[in-house]
DNA sequence: AACCCATTAGGTACGACTAATTCAAGAGTG
DNA sequence: CACTCTTGAATTAGTCGTACCTAATGGGTT
């Protein structure tokens, strides 16, 4: 899944590219593309093209006389969902998940708006069965089909909104919530409130009450955000 | 400035990537490496390391006996900073533009909501020089010097969030705010409406009053959507 | 329909050469 | 003597071309 490790040079960035992202090499940390290449015992193509693409990623940068040089936090290209997942799997995870918290509780809302606008019928089926699949497995321990509806629900509301940017952030939403049923404290069955959230937002939407679905949706997301205790109480 | 033109396999990356993203060759399109290479007049070896960096950006995809077939639009790597310049630069740049204002429409307010939590007072600081700056340049055709301070801004803003999803928007927001200097109509003078807002967040962010910065901000946005006829009047 | 094999285009490896940049030694200058 | 400028040697990425490997594909055979 993570991995789409088709090839060697595929193989030689799932090893690199965490590891840079973990912050293994500090920024200014100096590699070489022939250490590289024997360390992995790939050849020196292929490692060029690994040094590519972190480069195109605005992980590293290479330069002449130099080698391949690792780039500052501040400038990494933090939307890619590669580096996403690379920060996911590693130290940096808590830190990861906060930042897209946030993110969702700026981006879902404004999106929701514009799925209640501009959600088709279809859309609007698909939610409304998304939500009934989250109430019918929020009780007895059945967090996989619930997570699975839940993830699917919010998909479905930012294809919807017809905006290709937020459209996009759906696997980046994807892995916050399974991230967050996997590894955070959720043993007990979801809130009940949350749940009923969802089905108001599927509501909202299917009555084209823009005003609504967003304010509804932002309930959602400042619910996350007091999760991950980002928000006071 | 689009052009980090750095080897052969930037230049052809400069050629093929604006063609892909203005949508030259259709989804499912299938292309050689070898023939780019004799087209390009580069060996495969750098041919190979552009078709490498097209794939991260999730433009194309590779597969033995086939080829490089592009991929469709929304699979693309959209805040790609590269993705973003090469649209930006070809016919897609009126989508592209409203696409970008939607996505600040979400996140500035709540941006500069977060600003007025967590900035330093040398942001505070810096937000009322630029903000100082803009009014200092409303009048008397001083567009270029009012565009300088006003992208300093919202760069200061989506910095003092202290997110860093946030902070990596603020090339984005230059573009956009640039792109509407340049490209649309604005030959007169701002709107002082617009900046007296953007005075007024600085104020409030100084005053750490949260909530007032991000209304204030979303007048902002609201206003740029409205620019742009995103919402009617 | 199932299977096999030739074709084809990408994947990998290696070696030679190029070019840019750094760094240091040495000449020149105040 | 200290400082700057020039120059050249060392170093590392960049480019190229070739040869061979691998795996999908599509057609032909059983």
């Amino acid at each position: 899944m993570s991995t789409r490790g088709r090839g060697l040079h595929g193989h030689v960035l799932d090893t690199l590219g965490p590891a840079i992202t973990a912050g293994e090499y500090p920024p200014g940390s100096v590699l070489r593309t022939d250490e590289l290449a024997q360390h992995f015992e790939v050849s020196r193509s292929v490692m060029r093209e690994a040094v590519r693409v972190l480069e195109s990623m605005h992980l590293v940068e290479s330069r002449r006389r130099v080698g391949v040089t690792v780039r500052p936090k501040a400038e990494w290209n933090v939307y890619d969902p590669q580096v996403i997942r690379w920060r996911l799997a590693g130290a940096d995870r808590p830190h990861q998940l906060r930042s897209l918290t946030v993110l969702r509780s700026a981006v879902e809302p404004v999106a929701a708006g514009l799925a209640a606008q501009h959600a088709t019928a279809e859309q609007c089926a698909e939610l409304t069965e998304c939500a009934l699949g989250m109430v019918a497995n929020s009780r007895g321990h059945r967090l996989e089909q619930y997570l699975v509806h839940d993830v699917a629900f919010h998909r479905v509301v930012l294809n919807a909104s017809g905006n290709e940017m937020f459209a996009r952030l759906g696997d980046v939403v994807a892995e916050v919530l399974t991230g967050r049923t996997q590894h955070e404290v959720m043993f007990e069955d979801p809130d009940p409130a949350a749940v009923t959230l969802h089905v108001r937002v599927a509501e909202a939407v299917r009555a084209r009450d823009a005003a609504r679905a967003e304010e509804l949706t932002r309930q959602i997301t400042t619910g996350a955000l007091h999760e991950l205790d980002i928000l006071a109480p």
